[in-house]
DNA sequence: CTCGCCCATTCACATCAGTTGGTGAACTCG
DNA sequence: CGAGTTCACCAACTGATGTGAATGGGCGAG
C-alpha cells in the first residue's frame, strides 16, 4: 500500500544508467549524443530535450516506443524500467556489462577467462600500466552505492 | 517448453489476454470491467474507448502508466508487451557476463575501459599469446546469432 | 580578454495519446 | 411488440507528451 517511493523511480534509473553505461573515453554520453544514436540506429526520434527532463524527472510516463529506445540504447531489457527486484539484479551487472559494449574491451574480457590466475595477474599489470602511460585516471571504481 | 503464443504486435497480445484471463463465468472481460476494475484498483484512469482502440490495433504506444495497469490488471508482467526476441536477447547477454562477476578477469575488462586503440589491440595480442602458451582453445567468438 | 564551441537548461509550441459523448446493433423482460 | 440495458464502435475534442529554437554558462584556442 505505501508505495516505497524513493527507490524506483524511472529518473533514479535513467541517471543511474547515465552514470554506469558510458562511451569508451570516460565521459557520460550527452544528451545530444544519445539522442542522435537512438535515432541512427532505427529508433524513433526522441529529442534531447525530453532526455533531460526524463532523466530530471521533470516527465515520467514514456511511451512505449520510447522505453524500447532507451532500453535498447543501454543495453537493458524494457523490464529494467518497470520491475525494480529486475532491476536491482540487473544492476549488479551493469557496471560489468558498460565495459563490454567496447567490443575490443569484449574481445579482451572473453579471451582472458579461463586463463591462470598468475597470467591473469601479469596482465592486469600491464594494463594498469598502459593506463598510466597513457595518462588515464583510475577507472570507476564498481564500489559505488 | 516455453509457450509460443501471442508473438508480435501490442493488440495480438491483448487479445490474447482477454481470450485466457476470464471472469468466473466463462465470458471474456467487457472494456467496461477492465477499465473500472483497473480504477478501483488504484491504477490510473483509463477509458473503454481506449482499451478497445488498443486491443484492436488502431492505438498502439501506450504510456508507461498505461502498461504497467495493464500488466497489473491481466497478471502478466509488463515485459509481456514488449519485444520477446530482443528482451531475450539481451538477458542472455547480461548472464553470460555474469558469470566473470568474481573473476579477476572483472578487474581487467574494466580498468581496460578508456584504453587507445593500439594499446589494446596489443593487451589482446598479449591475451591470445597466453592463451596459446596456457594450451587454452580458441575461445567462442561473440558474434554469435 | 574574446571568440567560438559544446553542452545543459529554458520556454513556447505542435503532435498525438487518451477522454468525453454519442450512435446503433443485439439482447432482455414488461 | 416497444421501452430499457448493455455492449462494441465511432468521431470530435482536450491536454499531457514530446519537440525546436533560443539562452547562458564553461572551457579551450588564438
Amino acid at each position: 500500500m505505501p508505495e516505497e517511493i524513493a527507490a524506483g523511480t524511472l529518473s533514479t534509473k535513467l541517471n543511474h544508467l547515465f552514470g554506469v553505461v558510458r562511451p569508451a573515453d570516460g565521459d557520460e554520453y550527452t544528451f545530444d549524443e544519445v539522442a542522435e544514436s537512438i535515432r541512427t540506429q532505427g529508433g524513433p526520434t526522441i529529442s534531447a530535450t525530453y532526455l533531460w527532463q526524463l532523466r530530471k524527472g521533470l516527465r515520467d510516463n514514456p511511451t512505449k516506443r520510447h522505453l524500447e529506445a532507451l532500453a535498447g540504447f543501454f543495453g537493458v531489457p524494457p523490464a529494467y524500467f518497470f520491475d525494480d527486484a529486475e532491476a536491482e539484479r540487473i544492476d549488479a551487472e551493469l557496471t560489468l556489462l558498460s565495459a563490454f559494449r567496447d567490443a575490443p574491451v569484449r574481445q579482451i574480457a572473453l579471451r582472458a577467462r579461463g586463463l591462470s590466475a598468475k597470467s591473469l595477474e601479469a596482465i592486469s599489470d600491464m594494463v594498469d600500466r598502459v593506463r598510466e602511460l597513457e595518462g588515464l585516471p583510475e577507472p570507476a571504481s564498481d564500489a559505488e552505492r
